[in-house]
DNA sequence: CACACGAAAGTAGTCCGACCACTCCTGAGG
DNA sequence: CCTCAGGAGTGGTCGGACTACTTTCGTGTG
């Protein structure tokens, strides 16, 4: 009767654990390589298989990166290594959440976009501008392109506040197919000058250095896609 | 997707995809089981062992689930269920990366907690100010109880939001260990009354239905933080 | 001596088969 | 009708063998 409800946890969840605990105590730092799998597998006294499963969880989490034949190796734990999963959230999305997920950005793109207006280097502004153009290239196709500018475009001006984190919680609230999606349905109605407008008045908010302006602008931007989204699933009855 | 001439993916990453496409397809929706391992290794081609590594990224990334002896069944995909790998960025951060993720949370808390104010039922609010009580429950003492309220207030804020997505990144984006350290920093430097105070504060503005004196406090809340994190960080020089 | 090349050692990736631990269903017994 | 023991099915763990890749180092050539 010696407390039956001990620890549960499996095998492969412990080895997760201890490797864990070696970094966290500097055991191993960011970007070092660890023992290989099978002296970790010996020494935390578990099988290879095992072993191979926690790496694959913490591989997946963006904390270590095995590279083939030559050994597994922490990152650098930059956010953006610990944020890639984060993109998931938007693959899957579907529905209600993917409306809650413009409301998050309703909150973030705004406030990101009044800080890149102040602090913004010139490269930053060139490197907007240049995509600004190219999503402006096909006037009326809506070739692959101009929703990867458009993509491109927002990541830029967030990546430009210098908050890493915050680009990395970003670029996994946008997904290309969603922004795809966008693009068509504003094009059946005959809507895509709008959003080239927005686009076009964002830049110029940056190049100006206005971060109200910016705010502003970004908060309808975000508002009409969302506006856009909301008669999109009140159309469809379908929605999984 | 189609990639003729590559095919350089790893087997179990393409058992990945191909799960993930099963989902995607609608071929199994949500809270549904998988066929069993077995099963799918046979179907798919590649050893039980390769499929349990796939299983086991995608149960990371919070998209399956396995129960031992009954099956593997993909979850609510409810963002909090996808997001709970999110909880690591706030675990590994120090230095710099922490203050970027204040500086995040200084652009979601206070909306989000304007937002709280205009939706909050008055279920939420008696949590809200259970939690509160809690928090001024031990004057001085410190205990873990404190710290644990602390979080669940502002959790229980977010939530009341609505916003299941909301809440799950700002739940990402706290740490018990984080908030543990700004009791214990405050309470050196004799500042725990400024944050009860905050605490106070913010519960009036959402009783009185006020989001802009809500968005005002909560601003107010975070800045306080944040100005406490960058003056401690100024004071150890070992930069991370 | 400098450099390129190939062999060899070491590593992660994959596969197989066996067994263990747990869950769920079934059917006999009360 | 309910209870509960048993069995079938499932994920969890193990060990070993083999493959594919990377790195290193020694050898040979210029």
């Amino acid at each position: 009767m010696s407390d039956p409800d001990g620890e549960r946890t499996s095998v492969t969840q412990r080895a997760v654990d201890r490797i864990k605990a070696m970094i966290s105590t500097g055991e191993v730092g960011p970007g070092e390589r660890l023992p290989t799998e099978r002296d970790l597998s010996a020494r935390l006294g578990v099988s290879r298989s095992s072993m191979r499963e926690a790496i694959r969880a913490l591989t997946t989490l963006g904390v270590l990166e095995s590279r083939h034949g030559a050994g597994v190796y922490v990152t650098a734990l930059r956010p953006a290594d610990l944020l890639e999963t984060f993109s998931v959230l938007a693959e899957v999305s579907q529905g209600r959440t993917l409306l809650e997920v413009l409301q998050v950005r309703r909150m973030l793109e705004p406030a990101a976009t009044a800080l890149a207006a102040a602090r913004a280097g010139a490269e930053d502004l060139d490197r907007i501008g240049a995509l600004l153009d190219r999503m402006e290239g096909g006037p009326d196709v809506l070739c692959d392109d101009t929703v990867t500018a458009d993509l491109g475009f927002h990541q830029a001006i967030v990546a430009s506040t210098g908050n890493a984190t915050l680009a990395a919680i970003n670029d996994g609230l946008s997904s290309h197919t969603f922004n795809a999606r966008v693009w068509a349905g504003h094009r059946e109605a005959g809507l895509t000058a709008e959003l080239r407008e927005d686009h076009r008045r964002i830049h110029e908010a940056l190049v100006a250095r206005d971060p109200e302006a910016a705010r502003a602008v970004a908060t309808t931007h975000v508002l009409r896609v969302e506006r856009w989204l909301g008669a999109e699933l009140a159309e469809g009855t379908t929605e999984g």
